[in-house]
DNA sequence: ACCTGAACACCGTTCAAGT
DNA sequence: ACCTGAACACCGTTCAAGT
């Protein structure tokens, strides 16, 4: 009968991310997850259906805590607010955050996040056809673009010639913006 | 005394790469691998230094197959040239092909590879102190896009729309050379 | 010089058993 | 309903031993 549960699935997920936090994914496993909240591995099937349901779910954390778009402003000020929200949220879950472009998310979550970028997209002016393609492309860049800083890619080069760089991708997209805008 | 090697570093690469390729990265394993050359694991670590720089192999091994950059012709069709090359690598190799972007490489081969792309973007007619930064963003999109698409970011999306979005992206990218060129 | 055998501390996951 | 114990077939890697 009724025994009162001692974890739950967010809790899961809050450990697994902290451990990816403080010592890399590779370190995200069942083993470390269940000694981390003091149960047995075993434990954990109980609340997510394997390692990869984990994963998945750790994707999907990252997408929620993506900033929510401002209502207002020009649609050039709205991306790059989104863009440096999504960048810091890079920074905060550099681990994780890699797998978000190799993990795609279809859960309704993760369709909040994308229809909020496609309606601030077509209140921007570019024809309503171009809309959809537009946002998986500015994803795309954002998304790239982050995933080498925080994975390590551009090292060597100093946080200055970095911002540099991310402020000159924000140049391009607006000027791609721009131009379906006529 | 001497003792004819059964196995190289070639070898094991190689090995690697069809390991991934038809059962993807997480089955490229020591084991794994020792068990398709027919040698204990223990044998591979006299070859490689760990799984680590095995991976770092199969990364650089990808970056050497990248198509040479044509010697002729406009900078935008050089850019196509390069970017459909990178592309193609990315559909052969597709378990392989993400961890480009989360391992730097460092090595000579590397190096050849930027090079020769840094030279081409300096006969464009870019202002020179523009021309690093530029071969880092086209880099970081190209990248970004062909790993979403072979790690199945795209998935839903049919072959057409995936090709149209790629053909909109070098659009953007020829937009924002041109744009540098005055 | 190169490979093997035995071994270690891990993995993900299943199943039957306990409360 | 939820967790544990024991177990399985794997991992990456070290070390001493064989040829």
């Amino acid at each position: 009968m009724g025994r009162t549960a001692q974890i739950d699935r967010a809790g899961i997920l809050d450990a697994a991310m902290k451990l990816a936090d403080y010592a890399g994914i590779e370190a995200v496993t069942m083993h470390a997850v269940a000694r981390w909240l003091g149960v047995t591995p075993m434990a954990l099937y109980r609340h997510v259906d394997s390692k990869d349901a984990l994963l998945d779910g750790l994707v999907e954390q990252l997408l929620t805590s993506f900033p929510t778009l401002p209502e207002t402003g020009s649609w050039a000020d709205r991306l790059t607010a989104m863009a440096d929200g999504i960048r810091a949220t890079a920074r905060q879950h550099p681990a994780v955050f890699p797998l978000l472009l190799t993990r795609s998310a279809t859960t309704p979550d993760a369709r909040k996040v994308r229809d909020s970028a496609l309606s601030a997209l077509a209140e921007s002016g570019i024809p309503p056809d171009q809309v959809a393609r537009t946002e998986r492309l500015l994803a795309t860049a954002i998304l790239g673009f982050a995933t080498s800083e925080v994975a390590g890619r551009f090292r060597g080069r100093d946080q200055e010639t970095i911002d540099g760089d991310f402020a000159e991708l924000m140049r391009w997209l607006k000027l791609a913006v721009a131009d379906l805008r006529q």
